[in-house]
DNA sequence: GTCTCCCATATTGCATTCATTTTTGCTGGT
DNA sequence: ACCAGCAAAAATGAATGCAATATGGGAGAC
């Protein structure tokens, strides 16, 4: 029997709760989970327990664990912790990045403006991201990285669907230029206020289209059918 | 047979590790654990991973748990994230706090001044700590308040011995005057500039103690009994 | 002495089992 | 239709059991 799945398992385990593939408050079939992973409870609810310590999910006693729901006030708060977080990383980033972490970080900018000009969301976004975990990671302050990952990871179940008016994504990338300028320029200051700007633009967007469909269309029938989530 | 053990177990497994029960670098006992909360071990690893997910100790496969070790690079990241984070807790605290907790605030600080004329330490690092709380709570935003205690649980290892000079106490008793009056007057960007660099002077103290202090007398014979930690 | 190899023992990882709680679906009443 | 009330079914929480891995101690070689 294989040993050791922990790690692999939670991180399938995340990736199902991030991904989209499980709604918003809804519940986290355990049995269903076991069975596709092809492992026991113990080592599921195991995950479960480290999912909720990373704030993925919400744990009920005795009924189990639950998506955490997307509110406007947990979207603010979690913008603008991660605004702290990469304000920190972008002080940090000029003090210790290398001259290779540099041209690789180059390199991803010029991609992603490339995908900006054709207007390929999906791959934008990928750069993106990995602009700013490439950023965190050049700080080489793990305790950061960590939380910056978490934060970012309880961040991305909401951004999933979320789209990209084109003024905003103009914005965008004039705010990456001046992060690339900032980092060239080894500036952590100018960086880090950057960062934290970019970031309040982006909570800006992604609030405005929370509270455009805000009723969610689920006082139907499969909403009713669903049982009712924790409180 | 007593359901639902998991949130006590887990802050009593916590306080196990950062109370200083367990030193750094060592194996966590699963089996008398176990018997020391009277439960079996499925809770009990459960708990595990959940301090795991917090960083309070590291999990080695087919090695159990470790706390983990007291590095001066951690106590660096440690304190330049909890930085950030308060800094931010006192940007909100200007804007959301009430009336009734500028109030309580008053008084903790007024209290931990007594306590500072009188010298009596532990009383102090109490009512300081409480302060600090309460202005993170004031805030209200949980996501904050969550990464705050995870990452402060993380902190309170190191600090649990860290002495306290009197030249760095008389200052930190400063800038802590500094701090009730930017709350006074909701003056959100002082007010987080204060904690910012109050940390940064805590930090320097323990990391001067850490230094003072660096072979940690560990070559002996009890060193050598001991099990090597991970890596 | 001490170094290496080997085996008994302890510990870990996971599956299974069992008790308790919640959920569901049915019944009969209104 | 609607609701209580209740029993069956499902899900959860925790203990136990069992295979895989690591640890500790001694025997023997040098």
């Amino acid at each position: 029997m294989k040993q050791n799945v922990h790690a692999d398992l939670l991180g399938a385990l995340r990736d199902v709760v991030t991904g989209g593939d499980l709604p918003p408050a809804s519940r986290v079939p355990e049995k269903q989970l076991c069975d596709r992973f092809g492992v026991s409870r113990t080592p599921l609810r195991e995950a479960l327990k480290a999912l909720a310590a990373e704030g993925l999910v919400d744990l009920v006693p005795n009924r189990g664990a639950w998506t955490k729901p997307v509110t406007i006030d947990e979207t603010r708060d979690l913008f603008s912790v991660i605004g702290a977080l990469e304000e920190l990383a972008g002080e940090q980033c000029c003090t210790r990045i290398t001259e290779a972490e540099t041209e690789r970080l180059r390199a991803l900018h010029v991609a992603m403006r490339a995908r900006f000009e054709t207007r390929d969301l999906a791959a934008y976004y990928a750069l993106n991201r990995q602009i700013h975990e490439a950023i965190v990671a050049s700080t080489r302050n793990e305790v950061l990285t960590r939380l910056y990952m978490q934060t970012n990871a309880r961040i991305a179940r909401i951004r999933f669907v979320a789209p990209m008016p084109p003024a905003i994504w103009t914005t965008a990338m004039q705010e990456h230029d001046g992060m690339m300028n900032a980092i060239e320029r080894r500036d952590g200051t100018v960086l880090g206020n950057i960062l934290r700007t970019h970031l309040r633009h982006k909570c800006a967007a992604i609030i405005a289209d929370l509270e455009s469909g805000t009723t969610e269309a689920d006082a139907t029938e499969a909403g009713r059918r669903r049982r009712r989530p924790p409180a």
